[in-house]
DNA sequence: GTATTATTGCAACTAATTCGCATTAAAAAA
DNA sequence: TTTTTTAATGCGAATTAGTTGCAATAATAC
């Protein structure tokens, strides 16, 4: 299933690339110029993350973000796994230039990483 | 608000002492032997939460569950920041004993942390 | 025993995300 | 350039998890 260049798909991307927050569906459409269904959104977004465009961060809230952060792009795969910040006054999610360091038990496989500090941020002290 | 005992209180207790998995409030109900409300199983888990008795971990699934484990109770406030576990093919999560290592940039303040590791565990490997 | 109010059950509600399906429109093929 | 193929979209309905209002119940203090 090979993938298709739409207005729809390029307003998404553009909107995530000018962010420098993680965005989630609501916040995506907001943010649109042009409407785009809501449906429409996630699936182009979660496309986004197949193709490793952007990465999905689950908030402690239970809600899903999206970003297409620059660490994730140009470092290497040990440090895809950042930490991320959710300020619990300004409600936004942001990408951490933090690794995230573990051990796990023997026998033990990870696959991915999802790691929310809470709190509040720089701008909202 | 004075905390009162109840059957309802202690059965529940009872099932995630007896639990070495986090578990949600879905899997709380199977594993009660007594007929209890959904929304009473929510309110006296985030009782527990309130209390300190039990943490509450979201899954990158969105899903909250919950854990009375040994590392809160005798540890320290370091250590009360672990990793978690979740395993893909048996659906469970459990606290590691895997302190959560990370430094802020200057100006955040962090008042939780919800880590959770994404895999395959030990016994379905 | 009586009063106070925390706890519970029930049903309705909210919010986030997904899904089925018909329609549209990229991109490949002719 | 037209035709064909099928990925992408919109819409509405469905699903899932969690919350909330309210009346009834029951633990605890008096
Ligand atoms: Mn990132
Ligand atoms: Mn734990
Ligand atoms: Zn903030
Ligand atoms: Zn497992």
């Amino acid at each position: 299933m090979n993938r298709r260049n739409t207005p729809t798909k390029e307003a998404i991307l553009a909107v995530l690339s000018n962010s420098k927050k993680a965005l989630s569906q609501d916040a995506v459409e907001k943010q649109l110029n042009i409407k785009i269904n809501r449906a429409t959104i996630y699936r182009v977004l979660n496309r986004f993350c197949e193709d490793k465009l952007t990465h999905k961060i689950v908030g402690e809230d239970g809600k899903q973000y999206f970003a297409i952060c620059k660490p994730c792009n140009k470092l290497s795969e040990t440090i895809t796994h950042h930490f991320h910040f959710r300020c619990l006054s300004c409600d936004t999610i942001e990408c951490l230039q933090v690794p995230v360091v573990y051990a796990v038990p023997n026998g033990y496989e990870v696959k991915n990483a999802n790691c929310v500090l809470t709190g509040i941020c720089k701008n909202c002290k």
